[in-house]
DNA sequence: TTACATGCATACACGAATGGATGTAAAGTA
DNA sequence: TACTTTACATCCATTCGTGTATGCATGTAA
């Protein structure tokens, strides 16, 4: 068997991705060779090594792949909303909490971050990542924070900087809890009054029906 | 170099404790082979087979080490408490985040537990322990929580299965935030605040001074 | 003080995993 | 059509880590 077409070059790649995920999310990322995860996607190593560089490469790329589009929703959904903010927070952490609820890539991508993998230095890239887009996010939501307290849409009292932290802390351990064990909770049914009872301790209280 | 005493053989076998957890935690387990913990210890690989039956042991009793008195603790602190129990669960939760803030060695372990290791299968034995011991302290949370509803301490539509699962995600995901990035926000002098006004959330006002 | 158990150190054999070198057939390209 | 590059497959050398077997000096009990 000889070269393959571009097009089909790049499914190849698509293909060792998805597998990694599986084998990532069921064996671990440190204890699945790149043998295993070639063998899975019905290739060979040699062309793991031909797409990414290493093991480290091929994680990289495949966080990429599944955050990138993530934070990109999140930047056009928060642009500056006047009318409510905290309303248009609720909304986008509701989709987040329904995204992992639904959508089995989401749920194997987590389960791979949270207790699949190591975070040692020779994750170099991925870590710097995570880094830089946990920061602008926090950024981002200390200003909405700060801009709704201004609104008097939460207690005046309330540290944008203590909520932020607090909030973040709240749905990422909500998603591990959730992606740990699945059947504890019923998540998609139950996100939307988790969340909203969590933000009553900020003393926000929706506009008229928060449906 | 010959046999050692039964007291210096315990030494050893903590001293090997005491450099798996470092090692651990700085090279992540999975990384980190005998050999380094050994000669981190001043020993060899021939005194770990020696107490410990592998690596998984080795981490299992690391585990164990830490854990235990952790939730031995607890048992006894919340132990059915008339007063007010949501108070006492609030002392609770806040001696864990000041022992986490103030303790070296549950910095180290919780490092290790959320961040610098895999749970995968032949985790086996901690694993199990895990589950055991989460469900057990879920369990009583749950009944504090439904006691505290009968009195009237909080919200009388709040779920105590969700508030359970909220608290703890919360949290853990304190934890983890501030394990991951402890200059971010002083854990010690915030916690009260973060925690009493969650649970402001749930409906609950400390009685009186609540410093 | 003999007899054995204990607490390790040392040596060895083995498999697993990596990364690079090399082979190769078809896709592109001029 | 000839040549080049691409997209892998296959092979190889080497390293690393584990587990076990064995050696050995000393504590410990009778």
């Amino acid at each position: 068997m000889g070269k393959k077409t571009k097009a089909e070059a790049e499914k190849t790649r698509e293909a060792l991705l998805d597998a990694a995920e599986h084998i990532f999310c069921s064996r671990g990322v440190s204890r699945t060779a790149l043998a295993e995860v070639a063998e899975a996607a019905s290739m060979t190593r040699g062309a793991i090594y031909w797409h990414f560089k290493n093991k480290g490469d091929l994680f990289h790329a495949l966080h990429e792949r599944a955050t990138h589009p993530l934070y990109q929703r999140f930047d056009e959904q928060v642009v500056d909303s006047a009318e409510d903010p905290i309303r248009r927070l609720r909304d986008s952490v509701l989709h987040c909490l329904g995204d992992l609820a639904s959508n089995q890539r989401t749920q194997r991508m987590l389960q791979i971050l949270l207790y699949k993998c190591e975070y040692v230095e020779e994750m170099g890239e991925v870590l710097d990542e995570i880094e830089r887009s946990e920061a602008w996010f926090t950024e981002r939501l200390q200003e909405v924070i700060d801009r709704s307290r201004q609104l008097g849409l939460v207690d005046a009292d309330l540290s944008p900087q203590m909520a932020t932290i607090s909030l973040h802390a709240f749905v990422t351990g909500l998603m591990r809890e959730w992606v740990r064990r699945p059947e504890s909770f019923d998540l998609k049914n139950e996100a939307q009054q988790l969340i909203d009872r969590f933000l009553r301790g900020w003393g926000y209280r929706p506009p008229q029906s928060a449906g």
